[in-house]
DNA sequence: TTGAAAGCGCTAACAG
DNA sequence: CTGTTAGCGCTTTCAA
């Protein structure tokens, strides 16, 4: 694409078309044409409709990579989650989307497969492109992911957790409530042998807070678990409906059983279902996040709602409140909603 | 961040750090720093060491802005998508983005909420990043987004969709094809009240060539539908399971329903369980994609199962491939799987 | 209201 | 093996 040679069919150039042309064709100044894109005040009408005209003829796009080396300011902003596959983390995405896109910001995505080390590579790399925000999943990172983040100077949101200290701002729910809420709910329904079915605790934190949230409350009631069933594999309908069964063979007479959120427990209940299980009468079930299916299987899952959109969306305000030299609250609690279905 | 005034800490500049920095630090021009960063043959060990130590000791991290603009090249891959929700198009990208990450390639994404209008518009914004290769899914599009993507001057691969003529290249299967295999399927199973259960299909134009060689199929064994439910919001499992209710009372003698995915069937299974429908028995279920969630359901779908990480995989490949230079075929056809479970 | 000059941080091309 | 020069496409600043 040799753009300085006039002979060339300009309107053939395409993504190729710079400002300098655009100019030239307008009989004006590169800056009046930049001007004119940017609803500058100080530019006559006449010349604000020639240089129009010039654009459209020539299919001209701006080049923001040239704008934002220019200004210092990308409008780019990371969001990084760990996975794409729970539908969870794509909500999340959605909501942020949607103020960003309003607000003429262009998210760039990062999936970090629930690995701290990939994570760390990411923020890296995602850092050379100089975003003007980030959002991240979780509070847990390795120490120089922290500093990366620190040093980059730009607005931080850690989202859907609460229990812990934030590197900038926080917005989420606390997790180990979470658990904690649910596990009296089934003591205080009088369940007594409690089972856990869960995917990799290891890798997700959040499952492993509110287990733990979840273990505190049994203890309040002078209760443990009873028997616990964790894949090394990411959670999934599959895996719940074969952990549960799994579970039930060793431990055959629990009465409630915990999953580490709504797929495994809708397995679960499938399994049931299958099996011919009485639920709740014989075993109780019981989720996290408050997904659609919940509401669609024949008996509504007990679970507790995560406000993932808004939680996105509130992630995306705090960083342009940010931006626009507002200094929005550090932490940011959503809270959650107990859902009382069916199945417990 | 004055760059310019040498009595500043330099260590804390962070994200603010350039070449020209580092270039001082060892002692070298910039030039030389580029090189080591690049690994490129010719510099010394020695020098190698010395700007290797400066890098590490400022936290450098390169500026892609300013390298794709000079080098005219930004290593960006827009993802345009339908939809986030419909966990279909989250594994396209997390096929794609597998490769483009893998290959130094940075995936930006963009939902166009099934309205070619906002489509178009989204395309204008990613040129803006002068991206090095696209994705998109389906071939239906404004002609102003034909027209810009060809222009774009960067690979373009359509995907999901092999039924009509792409800009560049198509990856993808037959959506006509596989509504006819599973129309014929049932026809051939002895079905003969056929209905169909749909989200809008004005907007998602691959569901609505399913139904369209569905018909077809159906046509060849001298039937027609004999009931329809399509509602004017996105598929889902809630939907699935009171669209089949709504149509069954319409209804009560269809001895198949036909539902354009996953979701929607296996909210229909939900309805036949919770009302004590005998399926297959009294009532067989179809659907398309061949989700998981077919597979933990108390009766094994049956459905279509479409290569959706292998095609986003195999798109990012197309591309790559492109761009060094060699000339992929312009119409790769993923095919599908049939998917006989117990629900037809 | 408009334009000219300089520079954002990097790299290609050439020179030494 | 290393440095110098010029420029990517845009915007900021200052001058006219």
């Amino acid at each position: 694409m040799n753009q300085n040679d006039p002979t060339q069919e300009l309107s053939d150039v395409g993504g190729g078309v710079t400002l300098q042309e655009v100019a030239q064709l307008a009989g004006v100044s590169s800056m009046t044409v930049s001007r004119v894109l940017h609803a500058h005040a100080n530019v006559s009408e006449q010349t604000r409709s020639k240089v129009q005209a010039a654009i459209a003829q020539l299919g001209y796009v701006p080049n923001r990579l040239a704008g934002a080396l220019a200004t210092a300011k990308t409008r780019l902003m990371v969001v990084i989650v760990p996975s794409l596959s729970n539908i969870v983390f794509p909500e999340v995405l959605r909501g942020a989307n949607q103020r960003f896109e309003a607000a003429g910001y262009q998210a760039v995505i990062g999936v970090s497969d629930y690995d701290q080390q990939k994570e760390e590579q990411l923020i890296e790399a995602m850092q050379s492109w100089r975003p003007s925000g980030w959002i991240v999943a979780g509070l847990e990172h390795t120490p120089r992911a922290r500093q990366m983040l620190r040093e980059a100077r730009s607005p931080v949101v850690e989202v859907m957790d609460m229990d812990g200290d934030p590197i900038d701002m926080a917005v989420g729910f606390s997790n180990l409530q979470a658990g904690r809420d649910m596990g009296r709910f089934l003591a205080r329904g009088g369940r007594r042998r409690i089972g856990y079915v869960g995917g990799h605790l290891d890798r997700d934190l959040r499952a492993a807070k509110r287990l733990q949230g979840f273990n505190e409350a049994l203890a309040e009631h002078g209760l443990a678990l009873h028997g616990q069933h964790s894949a090394d594999e990411p959670s999934s309908l599959l895996l719940g409906r074969t952990g549960l069964a799994a579970l039930l063979e060793q431990h055959p007479d629990l009465d409630a059983v915990y999953f580490s959120n709504d797929d495994m427990a809708v397995g679960g209940l499938m399994h049931c279902i299958a099996a011919g299980i009485d639920v709740p009468g014989k075993l109780a079930l019981a989720g996290f996040n408050g997904l659609q299916i919940g509401e669609a299987v024949p008996k509504r899952l007990t679970t507790i709602r995560s406000p993932r959109f808004e939680i996105g969306e509130r992630a995306a305000d705090h960083i342009l409140a940010r931006l626009q030299g507002k200094q929005p609250q550090s932490r940011d609690d959503m809270g959650y909603e107990f859902v009382t279905g069916q199945t417990a």
